[in-house]
DNA sequence: ACGAGTACGTACCGGCGGTATGTCGTACGG
DNA sequence: CCGTACGACATACCGCCGGTACGTACTCGT
């Protein structure tokens, strides 16, 4: 990349030597090898060695940008979330309805759970490797962080009542972990899929408040939306 | 078999010889020691030469008794798990009051959560070492299952409605190990488990038919057509 | 009493995480 | 233009740990 430039502007303005530049690959090759093996092999079951093999350099290089392997974990972990969060954080944002956006979202995140990266890495193996507390402190900043703010913004809006918001966010989020986990292990992803997305969204609907219901109009979408088989009146 | 009577009348009930009440008393001194360990320091953090030591024998003892490290954690699995299971099964299986019943097992199932062990153990690490669908199995003869009962009752008494019975336990399942983990590293566990309860409660209350109580008329109107076929599995 | 089998202990191997050290090229000051 | 200091790796090696092979003492049934 960038071969042609050939100390160009770009790198004086960015004050990247080509030094830096192939360094930063390595680092990278080095974290893609890291996704690709802790998601197919599992921490325990990839050796470092494996992961700069796959890299094309030696252990050394390996630990010339990583302290040791849980920082290489971290690595991967940060760069599964980071793809996922882009995806993620756009749809939440949107603007719209609130009940439509917060619904979207959901079947967003479940999509994402399918990813077997962040199945595994982020979901499974994270708060054993990193330990629970880091974990959930990292999430802070990643998909814990947007559902949290998608469940703030329902409250603001009046559309559903909780005790405490992040007592409710904790626990939807551990429903959604263990049921991306169940669609992805399931025969049929596509139903089991279909199938919580109406198990949760007939939970959230428990938590409506009957002002926002008697509206009407949010619930007809709701219905319309979520699925072409699931509800008639 | 059915050696003489010249032995006292334990060992003629049970037919078992000093020399096996020495190996499984040296067994259960094994189990013992990995679940201390396991619990303390982890899976991956704990030697078996440790484990060995703990139960004062060595590692040979170890691998006489179990196939290697993962049969040893299952061995230390299933000991927890059955700790849980007897003060767990008494209360889901008492008579009275279906919704009664499931409010106190629900309070009970977290009290079980604040226990280290089973927190450590057969929340976190057991997914992991055992792999999910292994872990998903052995669960179903302990907690998970205790947990699909009491909702199948709920649900088999009228008292609240769901799309599918597996989908919800799991679910709720879910929510449940979270608010363990979120109870257990909370600066006042007290506080947080009683609002995890408040909100678990307000949640599964949101799932109540309209003739067990009467809330949101428009909107239990629209949910009854949603799951008029709540059992099938 | 004597072979057989059980319940361990002992010694050792291979793999893996981690470290110490060497080497080569590039940026940089004079 | 040249030496030099430093960054980006490679190589060699260590210690721990899971697992295996084998030895041994004790018991049990005949």
């Amino acid at each position: 990349m960038s071969y042609g430039c050939e100390r160009g502007d770009n790198d004086v303005v960015t004050g990247r030597s080509r030094r830096l530049e192939y360094s930063e690959s390595t680092r990278q090759a080095l974290v893609d090898s890291a996704v690709e093996l802790f998601t197919k092999r599992g921490y325990a079951g990839t050796s470092l060695d494996e992961v700069a093999k796959r890299a094309r350099v030696t252990k050394g290089a390996l630990y010339h940008h990583f302290s040791g392997k849980q920082a290489l974990f971290e690595a991967a972990f940060d760069a599964v979330e980071a793809k996922v969060m882009g995806r993620l954080g756009e749809i939440v944002t949107a603007p719209g309805d609130p009940w439509e956006t917060a619904m979207a979202g959901l079947r967003a995140y479940i999509q994402v759970c399918l990813e077997s990266s962040y199945q595994r890495i982020v979901i499974h193996e994270a708060p054993v490797v990193m330990g629970w507390e880091r974990w959930r402190e990292a999430e802070e900043h990643f998909s814990f962080g947007v559902l949290r703010a998608a469940i703030e913004l329902l409250v603001d809006a009046g559309e559903i009542e909780v005790v405490s918001v992040e007592i409710t966010t904790r626990l939807l989020f551990g429903a959604l972990s263990t049921a991306a986990t169940m669609i992805a292990s399931a025969s049929d992803p596509k139903k089991t899929s279909a199938d919580v997305v109406a198990s949760l969204t007939r939970v959230v609907h428990g938590l409506r408040l009957p002002q926002a219901v008697r509206l009407g109009a949010e619930c007809a979408a709701e219905s319309k939306s979520s699925g072409r088989r699931s509800r008639h009146r």
